[in-house]
DNA sequence: TGGGCATATATTGTCGACATTAGTCATTTT
DNA sequence: AAAATGACTAATGTCGACAATATATGCCCA
């Protein structure tokens, strides 16, 4: 896996990340009224723990929340899911011209040995490829922009909501080898730090990975 | 101006609100200290409505926060406004393409309208164009997109740290016409039903804009 | 005299109780 | 009978006090 290094110092925390994990994973029902009496007893913390909780939620907009009223957990649509793509191929088309700029070359040999053992993997028949892979490969990415701004809202924001879409609509599908293509041509954009190349692909690879997802969400 | 529509409901939001004003401005001065204890007692709130406050400043970036020791306000950098920019320029970029799919025709017609009548205020000399017409332009675009994803991001985030580093480095600056040369372009383009160029334009657009500022930062 | 450790203080994190609001249901009036 | 109004209930919003943590101060020891 990865580390993203998100560990817990107070009850708030571990309050909000166990909050966002039983969304994603939709042990918490999309859609669902969030009782911040119920959680509180639920989670075994004070009221206003899972109130903070809740308003970290609310702007990673895993929650939506009404004031007076309460919050629900958001619900998954195929419009949610276009929006959301449309969001990530922006900016991680941005991430990917960025990472051709700023990453190290150390950093570019590093990913390319990652995808080295991927492939390994995939060659293999091993098909968890998907999950952890593609992950850590964006994830890589992302953070080699070297801009604070886009690996906040992509890791801290978008990429929970990717996963909650991914999670409860029963993710595991194909394109696990053609994805892989892609994101070797990527890498080898940005270690010839090709920008407009780079961001051309992944703003391609952002766009297929949506029409994959659409397709089960259509007929699932 | 333009209507936000983004009105306090409760004592929290009016907090939120006039601490985000007061930092963008400069009344509180950028990188310094937020006490709880002390802002309680200067805007005659509960500390409860203050630390709801400052979480909500956090997820804009426009304060710091550390577990057990405090919040900051954010620092003006050079390098902070180059990543604000390169994350305007991929996200307004693709607000401008999704606008050209998206918008009416009421909604195009009414934005031409608008730039109309700036063009007979810059026409007239009046230069508060900038700060009023830059930001209605913009935000019309954004809207335009009808992505709440990135709406959010820009209208409730972005927009807010851009406003507070030409505040706080006393923009006022030229650029009135050429950039209302471009404004005109980018509706032409989107009118025309062009997204790859509406995107163009705009990405351009920004750049231009980063760049502007970014002399001013160095020289002043 | 300088560095490390223990104490002291001030700030943040957490809690339970109270105030206020939205939503519901029964009653009343036209 | 239908709509409007009023009280009732259950949730959120707000508050002040207590607990836990980090920083500063001063003491002790090498």
């Amino acid at each position: 896996m990865l580390a993203k290094s998100e560990q817990a110092i107070t009850n708030a925390d571990r309050t909000f990340f166990q909050l966002r994990k039983d969304i994603v994973e939709g042990i918490i029902p999309a859609g669902s009224k969030l009782s911040e009496m119920e959680l509180s007893t639920k989670y075994e913390v004070s009221r206003a723990v899972i109130r903070e909780a809740i308003n970290r939620l609310a702007t990673c907009h895993l929650v939506e929340r009404k004031a007076n009223v309460g919050a629900r957990a958001v619900a998954l649509s195929p419009e949610g899911l276009i929006q959301l793509y449309q969001v990530r191929e922006a900016l991680e088309g941005m991430a990917a011209r960025l990472a051709a700029r700023y990453m190290t070359d150390e950093e570019i040999a590093d990913m390319q040995a990652l995808l080295d053992s991927h492939f390994d993997k995939v060659k293999d028949g091993q098909s968890y490829y998907q999950e952890a892979g593609d992950v850590d490969f964006h994830y890589r990415i992302v953070t080699g922009s070297k801009n604070d701004h886009l690996i906040s809202v992509l890791v801290d924001g978008l990429y929970h909501l990717v996963r909650m879409y991914r999670v409860q609509l029963g993710m595991a599908g194909p394109r696990v080898s053609t994805a892989f293509d892609e994101h070797r041509h990527i890498v080898n954009a940005i270690a010839n730090r090709d920008e407009e190349l780079a961001e051309m692909l992944m703003r391609r690879h952002i766009l297929y990975s949506k029409n994959n997802i659409e397709k089960k969400l259509n007929h699932g």
